[in-house]
DNA sequence: AATCGACTCAACCGCGTACTG
DNA sequence: CCAGTACGCGGTTGAGTCGAT
């Protein structure tokens, strides 16, 4: 026994929308908003469209803020961030996009962002399997934009060793954007005599755990552009084990958050930027350590009182 | 001008989850 | 607690467009 049909597919019109279709959605939810109820809306709205087109048509067209096409570098470093990060969670980067949808960032992505990727991989390793950052086994996917955050166990064996985000030559692309490849975050633990970042924990958000190079952490605490050091340039030191490199990781997220926050992509504040959808109920996270890129942010966060926290020990990379 | 292949992106599909009675 | 329903998401499809030949 199948699931019942969101509406009889024989009976109303599928296919592209025409102007007057448009008009006619948009109107409706102009002067009565969606009724949170797209089911019944097509017939108050007077469309012979199933709910879930409308509701489609409606997010990813008719919004008045949308935007499309014309992504810029900031934007291309933001989704490669995000899906070095988290994988493919369009959602969640779209969220972090103004006026971009789920489903333009993911045909951005699959279209253009990922031959740039492609591209750039190239100069570096055969391709890993893709998405290493997802542990399937850890996953517990969170619908609504719930957030529940876990300490993940570490991944059963090494899996790559780079992360990646480099500016790519200027031949790349006619935007000259960066591009970054696939693959998780490097794992590597500075060797002890060159360490220069603190020891990081890990972040772990919704049983997906990202890790950049503690090369990348120096590199923040160095005031540099972590974007430009997220590349791992030196082999691990031999005694470093894959549980090291775990446990010691920097999150992806953090080291990006000073470009981010300098950019103006998230409000002051916003100390975890880029999980923000994820770290909306902070009250039920458990963070081992989460780590901020200045001492600035680190002291805005015992002083920010108009957030929830979670528990955890919270730390300056510089 | 015609053809063909590559590319783009709007739309669809089916699944997992939240919600509701 | 359970079953039915609706929503939201990510993967996939295919019609339309564009550029090369």
């Amino acid at each position: 026994m199948g699931r019942a049909p969101c509406c009889d597919k024989a009976s109303v019109k599928r296919g592209p929308w025409s102007p007057e279709e448009d008009e006619l959605l948009r109107s409706y939810v102009r002067s009565h908003g969606t009724g949170g109820n797209w089911i019944a809306l097509p017939q108050k709205a007077g469309l012979n469209r199933c709910g879930k087109s409308c509701r489609l048509r409606w997010l990813n067209y008719l919004r008045p803020d949308i935007k499309h096409g014309g992504y810029t570098d900031q934007e291309d470093r933001i989704i490669c961030s995000l899906y070095n990060s988290i994988g493919s969670r369009w959602s969640i980067i779209a969220s972090k996009l103004p006026g971009r949808t789920d489903n333009d960032v993911k045909n951005y992505w699959n279209t253009k962002l990922k031959k740039k990727a492609m591209a750039m991989h190239h100069h570096h390793q055969p391709p890993p399997p893709q998405q290493q950052h997802y542990h399937h086994h850890h996953h517990h996917r969170v619908a609504g934009g719930g957030a529940r955050v876990t300490l993940v166990s570490p991944p059963p064996a090494p899996q790559s060793q780079c992360a990646s985000m480099q500016p790519s030559p200027a031949s790349a692309s006619s935007s000259g954007g960066d591009a970054c490849s696939f693959g998780a975050a490097a794992m590597y633990s500075p060797s002890p005599s060159t360490q220069q970042a603190p020891q990081a924990a890990t972040l772990a958000v919704a049983g997906y755990t990202s890790v950049a190079t503690a090369a990348a952490a120096a590199a923040v605490a160095a005031q540099r552009s972590p974007l430009d050091e997220l590349i791992c340039q030196v082999p691990p030191p031999p005694t470093t084990t894959a549980a090291d490199c775990w446990a010691s990781g920097v999150t992806l997220d953090d080291v990006f958050l000073p470009e981010l926050v300098g950019a103006g992509e998230f409000p002051n504040g916003d100390l975890f930027g880029g999980f923000g959808p994820l770290l909306q109920d902070r009250s039920s996270m458990e963070l081992s350590a989460c780590y901020f890129p200045n001492a600035a942010a680190a002291e805005m966060w015992p002083a920010a009182t108009d957030i929830v926290k979670p528990a955890g020990l919270c730390h300056s990379l510089t």
